[in-house]
DNA sequence: GTCTATAAACAGATAGAC
DNA sequence: GTCTATCTGTTTATAGAC
């Protein structure tokens, strides 16, 4: 007796598999609900009713809301930064390269909005639980070490590479990126559509002059 | 008959002084709770306590937790950046001017460690909170306006004036101190004492070259 | 003006039904 | 594996003593 189990095109829900979606909506509801109220400011309830499941289901997939947290600041960390670098290398050449970051600032600070949020609420976390600092610091030079493959081989199709390290620059860009996108939640018109652009080509020329 | 008021060199509390003084007390240990808490997971009675007060005190001086905070916020955000530029102002000369601002990086990100905390929590609330967005978007203006007059005096000291409106340059300044400074709090050997003259001094070489 | 005591609401986490 | 009910602790804010 095989039930109505191999009928149809659906049917592939394993107990595991079935868990693993169950886990996967709590993920999606949590990073909603912690970027929108904070770590402290979220509760289990609320998180649980978002991704359509009780309270018990969030306490039988994690061992808590700590644990919950973790999980998404283990794994999201600027997770988005890393595709979007990603996608920018497969969709631009060498020229496009600035412009395609600046339109991924002005689309972070406007569009994907809890973007930010999550992230200054992984960092205030980190810094007050010293336990997670590791985990992202580990997240944060993932995301560097991506951005400077990406800077090395832009600068390679120009053919001024290997003479000195680009990874200063990468940190560099990268904290402007950041404090550039909080500045244009705030206050949008000091932080103009182009100035990440103006301010990454300042930057690399100087760079580029300093080689001598 | 005026009482032991007028002797000693003591003697000197109004009631509205005496009232002013625990005012700046709560605001004071409020200030720091809030920094290692923040601002959900800041209790009145802790901030009560460390102020040597107990939780009527802080209701009998403000409204309640929320206005307590958004004292602090329209008050001290940025604050300290505003002080250390006039300090900075007043104690270097041209050429000392960016290695003063590496100073002012790792002394924030490594001495005085609520800064950043702190403005993170300013940052999250405004971003929740519209109505706290436009106070905290005139600090912000005003702390660069501040940074802004700096890099004109140090730029015509060089002769090297009214060419290019400074205005962008500063934006940039800040944002990326703020980004720099929270990098260094998760992962400081990613952001070495000297890497923020250094960015300052790529950027401020492409800006010059940029006039022409 | 500050304190103590308390009210009323809400949180994270657990136990047991199904 | 998920849900309902509940336990326990904590929170903001207030009322009334002093």
């Amino acid at each position: 007796m095989v039930e109505n189990q191999g009928s149809g095109a659906r049917r592939r829900l394993t107990r595991a598999e079935s868990r693993a979606r169950t886990r996967q909506l709590l993920l999606d509801a949590a990073a909603d609900v912690f970027a929108e109220k904070g770590y402290t400011g979220a509760s289990v309830e609320e998180i649980a009713d978002r991704a359509g499941y009780s309270i018990g289901a969030v306490y039988s997939n994690f061992e808590g809301k700590q644990q919950l947290f973790l999980e998404l600041l283990s794994t999201r960390a600027e997770s988005r930064i890393a595709d979007a670098a990603q996608v920018l290398k497969d969709s631009e050449d060498a020229p496009g390269f600035r412009s395609g970051l600046g339109r991924l600032l002005t689309d972070t600070a406007d569009q994907d909005i809890e973007f930010e949020s999550l992230h200054a609420e992984f960092w205030l976390y980190a810094v007050r639980n010293p336990e997670a600092m590791a985990m992202l610091a580990s997240r944060l030079q993932e995301a560097r070490t991506g951005l400077e493959q990406l800077l090395e081989e832009s600068l390679s199709e120009r053919g001024e590479s290997a003479a000195k390290p680009v990874h200063p620059l990468a940190t560099i860009v990268f904290a402007l990126f950041h404090g550039l996108v909080q500045q244009r939640r705030i206050d949008p018109e000091s932080v103009p559509e182009d100035l990440f652009d103006q301010a990454l080509s300042w930057l690399f020329a100087g760079w580029r002059a300093d080689r001598f």
